[in-house]
Formats: C-alpha cells, sequence, structure tokens
DNA sequence: ATTATTAATGCAACTAAGTTGCAAATATAA
DNA sequence: TTATATTTGCAACTTAGTTGCATTAATAAT
C-alpha cells in the first residue's frame, strides 16, 4: 500500500529528489534529514513512494539501498528497467538512459534484470 | 594479501565450493560451518581467497554477499565477468556463461559491470 | 468549525551483516 | 625442536534495516 496523506515526511522526501539530480542513497536521506526525521520513517515513506512508482529503487556499491525517481512507472508496472552507474571516485550514482540486452536464457523465467556499472563520472575523469 | 598457509579454515571453505555447484551466500557459509569456524574468520578466507582469484563475489537479491568459484581469473585479472542468477522462488544463484554487450557510455570510463537476472530456475519453473 | 477516525510518526529496542583489536593457537621456516 | 609470523577465536563493536506500540496529525464525518 501506497502513500495515502500528504503529511510534511512525504514533502520533506520528495523534495530531496526534486532539488536533486541523480540517485540518493538511504544512508545519505539519513544524514540529511535526521534533524528533521526518523529513520523508521524515512524507510517506510521511500517503501510507499516505490509502491506508489514515484521512486525506483537498487542497490549500490556496497549493497546499500538507493533510491531515484522514476520516469513513467506505476504501482503495477515499473517499466524504465535501465543501467545505474556508480563513480569509484565520488560514488555519485545516476540512472542510465540506455538499452542492454539480456539475452533469454533457456529453461529460465526472467523477471528483473539489475545492472550496475561502475567506473568513473564526468567530473571524476580528470 | 592472500591465502599464504593451508589450513583447516581454507579447506573447509574450499570443500563447500568443490561439493556443491553454483554459488553461495555468506549466510549460508555462516549456518553451516558455524560449529567449526568463527564468522570472522570466514570473512577473512572468502576475502583471501577472493584476492587470489579462487573464488569471486557479487550482491544477491537483499544485498547479501555471494561466492562462487572462479574459472580463468587471478589475482590481478578477475576476467570471467559474467551475469548472475538468482531464482525468486528457492533462493539458488548460478553464474550464468552468457555475454552480455554493456555500450560504451560517452564521458565516462566503465572500470567493471555487474548483472543480477531475477527470474525462476529451471528447477522451479513447473 | 468541531469531533471522530485512522494513517503516519517517533521512539526504543531489536535483528543481522560485517568489522576490528588482541591474545592464543597453529602452520611453516630455521 | 624451536622460533616466527600467519591465522584463528572471541568479544565487542558498527551500521543498515525492522518492529511494536503509544502518540500525533491528516482526513472524513457531523
Amino acid at each position: 500500500m501506497g502513500i495515502i496523506r500528504k503529511t510534511q515526511s512525504v514533502a520533506l522526501l520528495l523534495d530531496e529528489f526534486n532539488t536533486n539530480s541523480g540517485a540518493i542513497s538511504v544512508t545519505t536521506l539519513n544524514k540529511r534529514l535526521n534533524s528533521n526525521l526518523n529513520k523508521s520513517t524515512i524507510y517506510r515513506v521511500l517503501d510507499k513512494l516505490e509502491d506508489d512508482g514515484v521512486l525506483h529503487s537498487f542497490l549500490g556499491d556496497n549493497g546499500i539501498k538507493w533510491y531515484a525517481k522514476c520516469e513513467g512507472c506505476s504501482h503495477d508496472n515499473h517499466k524504465d528497467i535501465h543501467p545505474h552507474f556508480q563513480c569509484v571516485v565520488c560514488g555519485k550514482v545516476d540512472c542510465l538512459n540506455v538499452d542492454i540486452v539480456v539475452p533469454k536464457i533457456p529453461n529460465r523465467e526472467i523477471n528483473s534484470t539489475e545492472i550496475l556499472i561502475k567506473g568513473k563520472c564526468e567530473t571524476c575523469l580528470n
């Protein structure tokens, strides 16, 4: 079940994603908002926003959860399956607007695919 | 730095990978071996075996670390970059012998790519 | 506008994965 | 057989994430 009431917590969290491009890790959100929001609240609201198709989540480098805004997703159709890119220098993560073809695999049914590409981002290249 | 001495711990852990096909999660190894080995030892030995190119590691569904035997890797050349498949029913994880083409991305340097495919495995399909 | 209802929040306590420092044990070299 | 240095176990710790419950605050009903 997703978001039902428009609360301060929801507004604060959504604001983070509206004022920043790219993905944000849960640990970063906790550090940024811990004076305003309890960590349980942060986890619960993010979970609901994902349910609603507003955010999508994925695992970054150390198994830490990241969230980013969805484009064209809904509750039962998370359709922007795209790779994520994590910079090994600055740690920043972005969604990549790239298609990667995952071949069919004999005798297996594919539900979803998570692709994490690691390397150096634009700003850290030089 | 990798393995230097041939200890009981190393033998016990390697045995797990020799008698089982597929990948094994750290949590499973801890459950299986906790009467023989301390968890610190398990983490440390796995780490060294990865350094030596005997095992490779990756993150499964919930950010839990999995290990599997390498084929043709060495300390400074982990060359079997392949996708991993995790069954959403039984939780089993296998290495897939499949090539997935990751396109070059403008203004970024790609170091590595982790691909986790989720779905139903052979045995859980029916 | 006031009250009633129920979702959302804060809090504290908890679980589980993973790490670390240090003393004791055990491979290997001398 | 002894010396040395790696490896191990242990206990204590860190951090991500979860849960139950009482309180707070949106929303609906009056």
